[in-house]
RNA sequence: GCCCCCAUCGUCUAGAGGCCUAGGACGCCACCCUUUCAAGGUGGAGAUCACCGGUUCGAAUCCGGUUGGGGGCACCA
């Protein structure tokens, strides 16, 4: 691999997300990347909200993206720890929306050094340019009419009192830089137009914020998506009519939607928090984000986060784009769900059971759920008949339902009499399931009956549901009393059944 | 339209000139196990390595072109 560290700096990355919405799938794989590259190569983690956007920033976003980023278990050296909370770290804030008059100095030290200028073109006045070069079919860039105003022109406008915004002189220049992940890459500047870097009411803009902040900051390698990767001429122009020292660039490879596009919130979910809120556990997500574009080449595919940090390698991260597939994404939580111990599990489940369930009853219910669980959410249908009133589980009932193949309402009925009487002698120390089993299935060997029909009615009766965690722990869950309860309704639908046909 | 990036099974990927009649995983299909559903086990289908030309004794791997896909071209980030 190429050399990755500029000589003399110790490494210093960041994450700069926008709080213009919940933690996105993207920023939080990006954020990862950035993460494991840090702690790889020992270097400092940086967290710098970019909030410049005002009208579009909101602390709840702020929250949910420092909430949501601790949830992977995702930390950071410097920067705000707490949503709305204190910097930690000698070179903040690290919220930009509090480093303005910085921006303010830098900008003003282009103005004064040539290398930018006031423009009072208003958006009519740049759309219709905009409109003509695509008819003539040339690149939309500005014109730099601005660039050529007379004093006179100059002295009109500001006596009108229209504010300029500030635009960047872009030398006409070959742009060429070393990605860590695409190596050589080249642009024409010449190409691009003077852009804006503050608007005319006095906010500075992204392309330039970033650039006075990497540098304000430190940072040696800046690691995003690869949409970033056609700014990065611009960010190059900005540094160098700024003075400021270069760092590496690594353009990572997109995540995409099923149709190859990239990934957005209207084809595929996106936020981070829709994932934890169904149980998608942070250590499937990291393993299974961090393999979105990039893998240890070896065949191996489960990876702690720490276990990540230490094979992670920029240089091998992907170039093409990846497909977010969800039913990888289920399978690996199951294998993560699988590996908890039953208390762990427990623990995690813990929110989303209901308070009635009461804690050793969730742990009770584990065993039974825990190999059939994909996501923790889909837990309270499995186990759902434990606190549903017996009649709520009645109401499930259909005759239908109850009705093993080619076995008439009047013979199950029998069965499942049986099946009462029998667990009906037992007294309530003896009600576990080995023994439940071992009754039934000689019930069921007695009367000629396959224990597969035998066990589909009681299954249906006690949980009202033919598909259930293994039908005589439940039974053991729910108690003798409730048990007896619910195999006496079903008997009764059974015969009410078995009337109506005869 | 212009610029840039990318290209191995449906998907995530292994592969850095001969070990590849291309490996693994997910998904899919069988079968086994089995009280349902899962989990687990075994097996299978699935990629002429986008295409065309080179270079080479030899190319998925190197070079060029073509095609296809994606991204960027804002007083959003």
């Amino acid at each position: 691999m190429t050399d990755t560290q500029p000589a003399n700096r110790p490494i210093r990355v960041r994450m700069a997300p926008s709080p213009t919405g919940p933690l996105h799938i993207g920023t939080a794989r990006t954020s990862l990347y950035n993460y494991l590259f840090a702690r790889h190569a020992g270097g400092t983690y940086v967290l710098r909200i970019e909030d410049t956007d005002t009208a579009r920033s909101t602390v709840e976003y702020e929250r949910d993206i420092i909430d949501n980023l601790h949830w992977l278990g995702i930390t950071w050296d410097e920067g705000p720890q707490v949503a709305g909370g204190e910097d930690v770290g000698p070179y903040g804030p690290y919220r930009q929306s509090q480093r303005l008059e910085l921006y303010a100095r830098e900008a003003q030290r282009l103005l004064d050094s040539g290398h930018a200028y006031h423009c009072w073109c208003s958006p009519e006045e740049l759309e219709a340019v905009r409109r003509e070069q695509e008819a003539n079919r040339e690149a939309p860039r500005y014109n730099g009419r601005c660039l050529r105003l007379t004093d006179a022109e100059r002295a009109q406008f500001e006596r009108e009192g229209r504010r300029p915004a500030i635009r960047l002189r872009v030398p006409p220049e070959l742009i060429r830089f070393d990605d860590l992940i695409r190596g050589e890459v080249e642009f024409d500047n010449s190409l691009l137009g003077d852009f804006v870097i503050v608007r005319a009411n006095g906010v500075p803009l992204y392309h330039f914020v970033v650039v006075v902040d990497d540098e304000a900051m430190q940072i040696t390698h800046v690691i995003r998506g690869e949409d970033h990767l056609s700014n990065t001429p611009k960010h190059i122009a900005l540094m160098r009519a700024l003075g400021y020292a270069e760092p590496r660039f690594g353009h990572i490879p997109l995540i995409l939607n099923p149709d190859r596009s990239k990934m957005s919130k209207r084809r595929s979910q996106t936020a981070i928090t829709a994932y934890r809120e169904q149980g998608y556990l942070p250590e499937a997500m990291v393993n299974f984000l961090a393999f979105l574009g990039w893998s240890p080449g070896t065949e191996e595919e489960i990876f702690s986060l720490d276990q990540l940090a230490e094979r992670f390698e920029i240089g091998d991260v992907h170039k093409g784009g990846a497909v977010f597939d969800a039913d990888r994404l289920n399978y690996l939580n199951g294998v993560y769900i699988r590996n908890l111990t039953d208390q762990q599990l427990a623990l995690r489940l813990r929110p989303f059971l209901p308070a009635v369930l009461d804690d050793a009853s969730v742990l009770r219910v584990v065993p039974l759920i825990k190999e059939r669980l994909v996501r923790l959410a889909d837990a309270p249908e499995l186990v759902a008949f434990l606190w549903e009133t017996d009649a709520q589980v009645a109401a499930l009932y259909d005759a239908e339902l109850l009705l093993p193949r080619n076995r008439s309402a009047a013979e199950v009925a029998e069965a499942v009499a049986r099946a009462r009487d029998e667990l009906g002698a037992l007294d309530e120390a003896d009600f576990a399931a080995d023994v439940l089993e071992d009754r039934c299935r000689r019930a069921a060997d007695d009367m000629g009956w396959k224990a597969g029909d035998f066990f589909r009615p009681l299954r249906v009766a006690v949980t009202g549901r033919t598909i259930s965690p293994p039908l005589f722990g439940s039974m053991e869950l729910l108690g003798r009393e409730r048990v007896l309860a619910r195999l006496e309704t079903a008997i009764g639908v059974l015969a009410a059944a078995g009337a109506r046909t005869a």
